[in-house]
DNA sequence: CTAGTTGCAAATCCTTTGCGCCAGT
DNA sequence: ACTGGCGCAAAGGATTTGCAACTAG
């Protein structure tokens, strides 16, 4: 955790971006999970610390992660924007009942080469694949109810 | 395109949807583009034919036709939903520049068993590659403006 | 010092909803 | 006729923006 906020801080004066204690635990609390949180829960989590961020400077700083390749930007459902500190490769599991996102590595995936009509179509940056579904958690909970 | 047109009629009748005026036009339109419309889009080309048409059915109609598995939602950018009626098995094509989005066949990905974390983690629904970058047309553009 | 950042409040954009009237079956 | 669907207007929710005050480098 420590060694992600180091990386961070480097990545930072690097890039010129500074330093600004917002920035620091907005990272930090990111970093720090796995459950893909959407900007108003990253602002509900940082606010216990630090009681006077406001929620613009939340939105403005995970946009500047994003374009700045400190974060990603995750789509998984419409209604709202979900981050993630993991900029490695990775996929997504998305549990359409519980909203859970979850990652998974899928080497065989990423490995593979795209076909021709991609090449042909342009340049491209990325390529993502998002499972839908729903979550065992979610199953057994219905299952309950069921009986 | 009129066959898809009749589908359409037998599937509203068997799910006992109401073949209402504006769901023929709203589904015309879907069916007869490729582009991936937003709500928006839809409601701009069909109001030339129907003027009286409102935003909101558009809306309600959409979400109408994802319920009964008429036409699909793409989440390729988060500002707002895209709408498809192809919803047999294909993937994306998204350009960040122009927001275009264009299907393709991945049959190699389509047919690819899944890791066993996806299939210990629930019941999947479906499955979606989305490739993003710039699209061949955007490149050009580009490279003519840099000259 | 000074450019980049923040907090506040207001604005904007997309999407949804309540309600009375209308139309498809 | 009965019920679902429509249009209107207004609400709701997420995200962005203008601006003055602040702060990291």
């Amino acid at each position: 955790m420590n060694d992600k906020v180091k990386a961070f801080e480097g990545r930072c004066r690097k890039a010129g971006l500074k330093l600004t204690h917002q920035r620091l635990e907005i990272y930090r609390e990111l970093a720090s999970t796995y459950d893909h949180p959407a900007a108003d829960d990253v602002y509900k989590r940082v606010q216990k610390r630090m009681p006077t961020i406001s929620l613009d400077t939340v939105y403005r700083t995970l946009l500047t992660f994003e374009q700045f390749g400190l974060a990603a930007r995750v789509h998984a459902f419409d209604d709202r924007a979900r981050f993630d500190a993991n900029v490695s490769p990775h996929q997504h599991l998305a549990c359409t009942r519980c909203k859970s996102i979850q990652d998974f590595r899928w080497e065989a995936f990423e490995q593979m080469e795209s076909p021709v009509e991609v090449r042909k179509w342009g340049q491209v940056k990325s390529k993502h694949v998002v499972f839908k579904g729903i979550c065992s958690e979610c199953l057994r909970k219905e299952r309950k109810h069921a009986t």
